[in-house]
DNA sequence: TCCAATCATTTTATACTTAAAGTAATTTGG
DNA sequence: CCAAATTACTTTAAGTATAAAATGATTGGA
């Protein structure tokens, strides 16, 4: 604790700029990368990446999720949600359909053309992710991994203390 | 090398999995992060992050710097960056001039209010950073430093051998 | 029961973003 | 010197994104 002449607590303006330079280094790699994978899914299949995103969600389940879930697990907006998924029900990939038990929520899943589509769409996203990352050793992704799951609990701490 | 039968180079289909998931990891605690200042741009001064991050851009030179040195710098599309410099020109956070020695050439600065405001926000922006990231030691900030480079490295040459 | 609160989604208004095509100014090679 | 290439920026079209308000459906408590 720093105390001044009158023995008060004081704020020091203290010095993060080593904080902001993780952050902005933090971006710029994530920005690298979305922009890499983002111009070959275009190149290849002439998909974008919101796209892509979604039917991964939808992949993992096979019976379909909600609008709500989609969101919450993409970490976007619902309205951006049901513009995307009107556009990718429009170009046969998604099936939608309003749940009988409760006619608030609709339940999207990928139709048997969208999964196919997407699975080929996949198979090659993986190589490209693992090219990009080739240079990482397997512990350079052990340690990568545990340090940016300390982040993401430190950031979500923050932010709930934010909104608490 | 993995050979098959009839002595042919053989693609074996190898595993990915840590590697998307340190990318899924990735992209989201920087969707966390970016989304947690962004709201608090918005909240505390009623301003947008691509603007924040332009006037950053512009708060680092004394004399301006051109549409397309700005474009670079941000990782964005030209058209993006006339957008942005448009709102903030009309805001009155920016000023704008032809250059005399190349009339193509758009230089732009922070006016005197621009920077009075970004330097006012940038100091609250700094203490949000410090705080999202409070959990990690500096040793966690070194070592994710290191690794982060090492992965921008990485990105990088991957990208650079798929446009070649 | 019924109505107020909640919930899921959509709509609206605004802004951001890209790729690609277009415009205008400058540079360069013949 | 001049046409072709290049450069800097803008425009366009389509799509992505948010916050906030609106709509419609469900639920819980008086």
């Amino acid at each position: 604790m720093i105390l001044d002449s009158e023995t008060k607590a004081v704020e020091l303006p203290e010095d993060h700029g080593d904080e902001i330079r993780l952050w902005l280094r933090l971006l710029t790699c994530t920005t690298l990368i979305e922009g890499e994978v983002r111009g070959r899914l275009r190149e290849r299949f002439d998909v974008t990446l919101p796209r892509f995103d979604l039917m991964a969600q939808l992949d993992k389940v096979p019976d379909g999720m909600t609008l709500s879930d989609v969101s919450k697990r993409m970490m976007v907006s619902n309205g951006n949600v049901t513009g995307l998924v009107e556009r990718l029900v429009e170009s046969g990939h998604l099936d939608r359909r309003t749940s009988d038990a409760d006619r608030r929520v609709q339940v999207i899943r990928l139709t048997k053309a969208g999964r196919a589509e997407f699975r080929k769409m996949a198979a090659e996203h993986e190589l490209w992710i693992a090219d990009i990352f080739a240079d990482l050793t397997p512990k350079d992704v052990r340690e990568l991994m545990r340090l940016l799951a300390k982040t993401k609990a430190s950031a979500q701490k923050s932010a709930k203390a934010r909104t608490a």
